[in-house]
DNA sequence: GTATTTTCCGGATATTCTACGGGTGCGCTC
DNA sequence: GAGCGCACCCGTAGAATATCCGGAAAATAC
């Protein structure tokens, strides 16, 4: 596959707001058959374009109303620092996001929590208790300005 | 709805996974005939524990390599500033999250763009030309070591 | 114990999905 | 220009699916 078109890119887009929309929509807002956009749709499956699809879930309905994001410093002496810390981020179910960034610090995490007490044993269990981390600063979220976009295509 | 009993945590956690399922799959899945599954469903649609469906898409598939945090502090003596921020960043395509958080500095943004010189005009356009905006520091992502986790339901 | 509500299920109808085959336009080769 | 291959599009038919409806079973209320 080369690159998007048009139609392409509306598939794309359609998806991202609404990824259980039934085929038959979808044809009908690209303006093509159904069958031609299921055939472009798998296509863009097939290629990688598209990874999967999930559904929104509205965090504070399950319980997890406390955002948080967290920069982490990580000891550059410790051997496996980077390691042990990339393994532990990803198997934590209170991560949803880890990226190592360059700057002042050494990764970015952003977490979902029930409460500050669940954020206390959470941070006590996992970020500090791997070997390497030398500091941590918390940024409780006090307002989601924009929870979550679309990918501009 | 008064609260989530396991089924429906199931089909929560299924359909963050996959959001195309079919209801037929999904109701496999739970244990539950169709037209159970199916009812259920839409009940948590309805009542709100699920805000929509949406494709994932890879980002570096379409043009949008590189991820950005910008801390931004603002001018608290700049009337409307936190309004007119919070308005700006909702419109910009470019930014995905922006959460207004406790701490060292008032919102944090995440942002993707093709390359650093789009991140260069978009910082400029965007950001630094609103009024207020007093102090950004921008973070480039150089590993997503977990890009998006689901919700621990 | 009875009534009410909730949850679940099966069957029938409507909608949708999914190969399959055919049509059209474009570029290339000869 | 004729022939060919390719990419894209479309309609059709059988299979799979969703959805509506009525009723049974379990949980709850009184």
């Amino acid at each position: 596959m080369t690159e998007l078109d048009r139609v392409d890119r509306r598939i794309l887009n359609e998806l991202q707001a609404d990824g259980r929309m039934t085929n038959a929509e979808l044809a009908d807002r690209v303006g093509l058959a159904p069958t031609s956009t299921s055939e472009r749709l798998k296509r863009l499956q097939k290629s990688g374009y598209i990874t999967g699809f999930s559904a929104r879930i509205d965090p504070h309905m399950v319980g997890l109303g406390l955002l948080v994001f967290v920069e982490v410093s990580l000891d550059k002496t410790t051997p496996d620092a980077f390691d042990k810390f990339s393994r532990a981020v990803r198997q934590s179910r209170e991560v949803l996001e880890c990226h190592m960034v360059a700057g002042g610090f050494d990764y970015l995490v952003k977490a979902r929590v029930t409460d500050m007490s669940h954020y206390r044993t959470f941070l006590g269990d996992v970020l500090l208790n791997l070997p390497g981390v030398s500091e941590t600063r918390t940024y409780p979220v006090m307002e989601e300005v924009k929870p979550e976009g679309p990918l501009p295509i």
